[in-house]
RNA sequence: UGGGGUGUCGCCAAGCGGUAAGGCACCGGGUUUUGGGUCCGGCAUUCGCAGGUUCGAAUCCUGCCACCCCAGCCA
């Protein structure tokens, strides 16, 4: 509620909280979650999804929750967790003691298991994985029941005590909602609730043999936690009907659940089922290769937090399904970059250039603004001497008008060194040009006269002789 | 001929009955010791299409069309 500041980019989110609060649904409160299933890295998708639910609650005076949906050990790694934690941190946000674990609730996820077998709403299923597949029906034609359907609440109970206990193995049985077999939403033709899972757990080891499916899970872990807006992508839109039947069954605190549309960013591979083969396979060096989309590689590339963040806040949020232009990502980057960043020179693939007219030996210190856009930002001392490198591709041998950086005859100013001009250019036998050489006028010293002359190029250059080697990453 | 969503400039995205914000990209021009940056200017008579209601519609109604998601014991 700034009157200065330009108003931050609203959206249909925003607008739905606003309209909870008015009515006092949640008494005035937002409580978001972020909530990975660690069973990869983060990557810039996930940072959309971060910086909405923890810029939620932070704008509203809230709290966000970081809670990993941990509910299937075979495929989540604490290396994930590990690396999460790191990310979103890395990202900025605080979740200060809220640091939560699905897993943490699977006894009580258990016990409102039992309560809804209790009310006759869930039985334990015999039919096999493919037979209940069969059963489903189609998208266009409804399903069928099965005979497991109807079993007593005796025998439910005992069956799926059993199962917690590991008397039956992998597969063999399940826990489903007893919904609507005929319904028109394929997720309420009796969803599976618990599948056995003789599996470690990175967390509960091996206390359980029986995971909960998201489904049942998701919304108990948000009920728990008193989330009240549960911010989740547009592909869970057919789940929300199933999200409130199982919290209405158990009557129990219910949040809202709200969908918007993923991050997709062009040239960028954003599936995390791709990502894991691009690493398992070794086609990169890691999750956190420098040409991974994950925040571990963005950061590695030279990405800052802020520009993740700036970005997130321009793309905006809202329900169409849209790809990003990767454009965007990078201005925000220069654009903190720009007034951080302290410049440096580099040559890439030099060339060497003789300034005849110098004096042999002789080194002076030049001085150097580090960032112009930043006064605080001082100087430094760069050598220069007779002998220099620019780069190759800031020679040209021939040039029209509009060229100006170096060609023969010209002349250019060395940045924060001194003009120079093309004299001569010696090559090798093959024709491939070795060195220039050139003069220098003792009178631009710093790379400025006062006389009014007109020098357009600037080339950036190192000192031969004090010149570092640097390992260089193009991407 | 199942259900759930979405359609506003090349890419995002505000707008919620009063006559199309903003950003990115792009195109001009000024300035500049990074062909960077910065500054100024330009960039949707039109909101998927067709009707209708209204003094007035991107916004309301009707009908089409296009695209996305759903048949994991993944999340």
């Amino acid at each position: 509620m700034s009157d200065s500041t330009p108003t931050q980019p609203t959206n249909f989110i925003r607008t739905i909280i606003d309209e909870h609060n008015q009515s006092g649904r949640f008494d005035q409160r937002v409580h978001t979650r972020f909530p990975p299933e660690p069973n990869g890295y983060l990557h810039i998708g996930h940072a959309k999804s971060i910086c909405l639910n923890f810029g939620l609650a932070e704008d509203y005076n809230g709290i966000c929750n970081l809670r990993f949906d941990d509910t299937n050990p075979s495929k989540e790694e604490q290396e994930y967790i590990d690396s999460i934690i790191k990310d979103v941190k890395w990202l900025g946000f605080d979740w200060k003691e809220n640091l939560f674990y699905a897993s943490d609730y699977f006894q009580q996820m258990y016990e409102y298991a039992e309560k809804l077998i209790q009310k006759g709403k869930a039985y334990v299923e015999d039919l096999s994985a493919e037979e209940i597949r069969s059963y489903r029906g189609t998208l266009k034609e409804p399903g069928k029941e099965s005979p497991s359907r109807s079993r007593s609440v005796e025998e439910n109970l005992d069956l799926f005590r059993r199962m917690r206990k590991g008397e039956f193995d992998d597969g063999s049985k399940v826990l489903r909602a007893k919904i609507d077999m005929s319904s028109p939403n394929l997720n309420m033709r009796d969803p599976v609730m618990y599948r056995i899972l003789h599996a470690e757990h990175p967390r509960t080891g091996n206390a359980w043999c029986i995971y909960p499916m998201y489904d049942w899970a998701h919304g108990l872990e948000d009920s728990i936690e008193r989330i009240t807006h549960s911010i989740c992508t547009l592909e869970f839109e057919d789940h929300r009907p199933l999200y409130d039947w199982f919290l209405d069954q158990l009557d129990v605190y219910h949040p809202q659940q709200i969908e918007f549309a993923r991050l997709n960013l062009n040239y960028t591979v954003m599936s995390k089922r791709k990502l894991l083969k691009l690493v398992q396979e070794k086609y990169v060096n890691g999750w956190d290769d420098p040409r991974m989309p994950t925040l571990s590689g963005l950061r590695r590339r030279g990405y800052s937090p802020e520009a993740i963040r700036e970005f997130a806040d321009k793309i905006g949020v809202a329900k169409t399904n849209s790809t990003v232009d990767f454009a965007l990502l990078d201005h925000t980057l220069r654009e903190d970059l720009n007034k951080r960043a302290i410049r440096m020179m580099a040559v890439l693939n030099p060339l060497k250039v003789i300034i005849d007219n110098y004096p042999e030996g002789q080194v002076e210190e030049m001085e150097a603004v580090n960032n112009p856009e930043d006064e605080s930002a001082g100087t430094r001392k760069i050598p220069f001497s007779r002998e220099i490198f620019i780069e190759r591709e800031d020679f040209r041998e021939e040039a029209n008008r509009k060229w100006f950086r170096l060609k023969p005859g010209k002349e250019v100013r060395l940045k924060h060194g001194y003009y120079i001009t093309c004299t001569d250019v010696i090559k090798d036998a093959g024709g491939e040009i070795t060195e220039l050489h050139c003069t220098y006028d003792p009178a631009s010293k710093g790379g400025w006269t006062d006389d009014g002359r007109k020098v357009k190029g600037t080339l950036h250059w190192v000192s031969a002789a004090h010149a570092v080697k640097a390992e260089v990453r193009l991407y």
